[in-house]
Order: structure tokens, then C-alpha cells, then sequence
DNA sequence: TTTGCAATGAAACAGATGTTGCGCGTGGCG
DNA sequence: CGCCACGCGCAACATCTGTTTCATTGCAAA
């Protein structure tokens, strides 16, 4: 752990330093946010100095003045980038030994349960009630998103068999956006990059006057713009090679159940009956716990 | 992942901005941490744009001028302490819905994520030699699971594209069984009540002399029986309404990676080979950062 | 086509910013 | 004691900030 070379270079030039650049300095290492956001006079108020004090506590650590202080204050505070997915992939594959290979379906557990952990859950309770406010529900996922569409648009049908569909079901193109129609709910699903099916139908249904619910990995995403409620996961994080689905699925399922929940009685009695009616199909075998 | 209040709002106006404005604003929402540190004019002049947008973009999200927007961003930067205005209710939601909603789904991402730490890595390893090793690899999961079958055949079809198939594509009925052929991997999702189908297949690739893969809730399972490695994951466990998938799903992609690392090289190969059809194709939207 | 309106960039504006020169006060050293 | 070098705040300075105004553009309705 490497300390930050403004704030270390501070702390080793202070001891030597006149009295008020002492106050100044130690005020500036417990404020450092602050140093790097408002401006010199501002500080200065809040330090009881005088703005010049910043300028030659700069000075005396060697930058030029306090700009290129605070330039290098807020270098250190930058968010770490996001690695792309596509960058990650050479170095993991060829830097990785044999017990290493072992550890990965660990590691990439560890990550996932990690991950779930920094999830919201309030936009996803309000996300829950577009839903359920909405006559009709479309979802779209593309590509490795569909299988979790897929799970989403099959948990919501449980209840609601006749308002909820799967866009894009017989391919790709078989993009209805005719369909769309002002009040509906649309549930699109997506993460860097963005495939061009997913903003397409997302621009679509929000000219169609669709409420639209985005499931992204960044509040940047462009299925997010114009979105009424979007709901973050982390698809990158973790060591696995391939992006991560779980966040996205504890979130679609966290966001069926409290729709289910708003649905009530008679939500209860229509996944009553859809659960008859797979009985009566025969599709699940017998319990042999309640049915010898 | 809670999303930035300030770039939430900017998020839902975007649609219904003027065209600069537009830019400008996924300028901002791409470089949050930029634009609460660098001057309006410099922020102006990386993105291409009149120092005025960016004064306008902030009017029309509401904000007094453009130093308020700032303002706002830099508060939900900020590290510890929390800020008098970081936490905000979801807009359009009653404050006492709210905390009764979002009860729910914490209860349900903790579940997950404390269920899947239970989870044991150690099959998986060797299930991923199995579908190594194998000619060609089916992968089954019928009803709720069906997605995460998709998943895991997605994810290996990107360095397998030609030995992996998806069971039951046209639907619940199309069991093409003749086609398992002994030596192949089959991978069965499933837990209980399990389908009948699901069953039928593990039974016939057994039958056949597939080397099957059980991915179920129980030891027990049906679709267990004759299995040569069994992945548990829990389906109950939460205060949901239905079963969660989300273990299964961590231990999809699990396997799904482990399997890649063992293609080693020729592995790589092939995924990169896959990446650049589906960029041959257009299915993404190019990334701004790196081809602005 | 003409008219009206929103959108946009260039330039002018007042105010704030970081800096610098000056003067005052203080404390060590001859 | 007298001197002076240093630390420090004050206020003027040039510069840059965010804002506003205004002329031009592009586009759609009349």
C-alpha cells in the first residue's frame, strides 16, 4: 500500500515547517477531498488562514502553486478505470499456473457473493411497482443477457401469464416494436458492450411512450438513457474471464418478487392457478414426499 | 452500486434533450469524476463542445447554473462522511412504501449472496475436465432453469462454438436423444419439483453413454442418478417467492470459465476468433472510449 | 417561400480565482 | 539594545471562471 505521493511529500516536508503552514498542511491531509473540490478561499475560510498560506504551503513541497497541488490531490482521488473485458482476458489466461486454474471456480464465487453484496435494492422495489403498474410488460435481453430475460420473463409470467413477453423470441431481428404501446413496461437487460438490438428496441419503446426499467452496468449504459428506474449490477468484477450474470439475476428475480409481492391475492391466486395447469400438464414429476 | 442522483436525473432528461445537449450529457455521465473536478471550459473543450451547453445542460436538468450541478457531483463523490443529501428516496414512490418495499429484495440479494458462499467450488474443477475432455457438450434445463442453460451454452459456444448444443431448442418436446452419442458431455440443470423431461434426458444420455453433469438442489436428485459429477447449489433458500437461481448460475459461469482456462491457448484462439465475427457482424454499439 | 421558433456558437460581461508585492510584527543573534 | 531575516496577513493584480447576450443557423409550420 503506497501512500499518496502529494499527502506523503506533505508529511515529510512538516515537521520543518512554520507554524500556520503546519496548520494549513495537517488541514489539507485531513481534508483532502475537500482540497481537491472547492477552491483556495473557500478552503482558506474553513482553515481560519489566509488564502496565500496555500500558495506557499505549495510552494514549500516543491509544486509550482497550489493548482498543481490540488492537480495532483485529485489524480490520487480518481476512480480506479474499469478494465475492459477484452483486455483482461490475455493476461488471465497465460499468467495463470496450475493451482491457480484450481482456485478459479472459487475465486469466481467469492467474487460473485461479493458482488450481490453491493447491490442496491431500493431502485429495484421502485422498478417493482412500474411493473405493476404497467398493463403490459416486455423484457429483452440479447446475447448473453438472454438467458437471464429469459428467467426474468418466465418468473413474471408465473402471475401474470397473459401481460408479460419476451421481445426478440423467434431471433434477433424479430424486433416488434409496433406492439409497444404508451403505458407498458419495458425491462431491458445489458452491459458493455451494448448490443445494437438492446438500444435499438430501448429507444424504441421509450418513443413509444413505454415505461422503461434498465438492468445495466453503468449509469452511463445507453439503454439507461431515458430510463425511469435503472437498476446496477457489476458484470466485470471478479476473475473470471467471461462477464458476470449473477448480479443481473439476483437483481431480475429480486425484482419478480416484489412485483409479485404488489400483485397481492390475486397475484397469489393466478400463480395458483399456472401452478395447476404445469400439474395437469404433467410437466414436473410427482413429490415423493407429498405423494407416494 | 448506487446510482449518482445528479446523473440519475440527467440520465431520465437525455432522451428529451437537444442534440448538443445530449452529448454533452453523456459527456458528463461518462466523466462524473471530471466534471467535479476540471473547470466547465476544460470539461468544454474534451468534449468538443461551447462552454454555454454545459451551462444550458445544467438549466435543463434543474440545477440554478452549472457550478450547482458540480455541486451535486461532487457530493456523491464524496468518500466517507456521508453528505446531508446522499440519501434520496426513488422518485415516484411514497417514503413509507419505500422502506416496506425494499425490504424485500435486500432480504432476497442477502440470501443470495450468503447462499452462495456455500456453495462448494471443488466439482466443479472436475466437471469442467469432463466437458474439457468431451466431443461435444448438450446442455439441458427445462422450465426456470432454461435460462440458465442458455447462459452456460452461450459462454462455452464463445470458444466451442461447434461442439456445443443447446437441449430442446424448438421447444419442450424436441429431445433429439438420438443425437447424444457416448463420449459427450451432458450437462442437466435442475431441482425440484424436477420436469419430467429433464429426467427423461439425463436417463437416455446415461443410456446412450454420455458422461453426464448434474447441476441440481439435492443429492437425491433424479436427474442426479448415474451422474459422474454433481454441482449443488441451493434453490430455496431465500425469503422468495420462487426458487432462486442464482447459485446455479454462479456455478454456470464457474464452470463455464474453468473450462476455458483447460482450452489453454487453442481456447483463446477460438474466443477471440468469435469476438471478431460478432464485431464483423455489428452486434455491438462501438465503445466512445476507444473509437470516439 | 416566408415566418416563427428552438438550438447553437462567439463574444462580452461581472465576479471569483490563484498569485504576488508590500508592510507589519516577532524573535534570534551580533 | 539594535538589527534584520523571516513569517504572516492584507490588498491589488492579471487571469480564468461561469454566465449572459446576441447573431446565426437549421428546421418545421403556415
Amino acid at each position: 500500500m503506497v501512500e499518496d505521493p502529494p499527502i506523503a511529500a506533505l508529511r515529510r516536508a512538516l515537521p520543518g515547517l512554520p507554524p500556520r503552514l503546519q496548520e494549513a498542511a495537517r488541514f489539507v491531509a485531513r481534508h483532502d477531498f475537500d482540497a481537491a473540490t472547492r477552491s483556495m478561499r473557500e478552503l482558506a475560510a474553513a482553515a481560519g488562514a489566509s488564502p496565500a498560506t496555500f500558495t506557499r504551503l505549495a510552494r514549500a513541497l516543491g509544486y509550482a502553486g497550489w493548482e498543481e497541488l490540488r492537480e495532483a490531490l485529485i489524480e490520487t482521488r480518481r476512480p480506479v478505470p474499469a478494465t475492459p473485458f477484452s483486455r483482461r482476458v490475455a493476461p488471465g489466461i497465460e499468467a495463470m499456473g496450475v493451482q491457480a486454474m484450481a482456485a478459479l471456480p472459487a475465486r469466481m464465487l467469492e467474487a460473485d457473493a461479493a458482488s450481490l453484496g453491493r447491490l442496491d435494492p431500493a431502485p429495484i422495489a421502485a422498478a417493482a411497482r412500474i411493473l405493476h403498474e404497467a398493463p403490459r410488460i416486455w423484457v429483452a435481453g440479447f446475447r448473453s443477457c438472454r438467458g437471464v430475460a429469459q428467467l426474468l420473463h418466465y418468473q413474471l409470467r408465473l402471475f401474470r401469464p397473459a401481460d408479460v413477453a419476451l421481445v426478440g423470441g423467434a431471433g434477433p431481428e424479430d424486433l416488434d416494436l409496433g406492439a409497444l404501446a404508451a403505458g407498458d413496461a419495458l425491462v431491458v437487460l445489458g452491459f458493455a458492450p451494448y448490443s445494437q438490438q438492446s438500444l435499438r428496441l430501448a429507444r424504441g419503446g421509450r418513443d413509444a411512450g413505454c415505461r422503461l426499467v434498465a438492468l445495466a452496468d453503468a449509469p452511463a449504459a445507453p439503454i439507461a438513457e431515458g430510463a425511469e428506474q435503472l437498476l446496477l449490477f457489476e458484470a466485470a468484477s471478479g476473475p473470471g474471464f467471461f462477464p458476470s450474470l449473477t448480479g443481473a439475476l439476483a437483481t431480475a428475480q429480486a425484482l419478480a418478487a416484489a412485483c409479485f409481492a404488489l400483485g397481492g391475492e390475486s397475484a397469489l391466486a393466478r400463480l395458483r392457478a399456472t401452478e395447476a395447469r404445469l400439474a395437469a400438464f404433467a410437466a414436473y414429476l410427482p413429490d415423493p414426499e407429498t405423494s407416494p
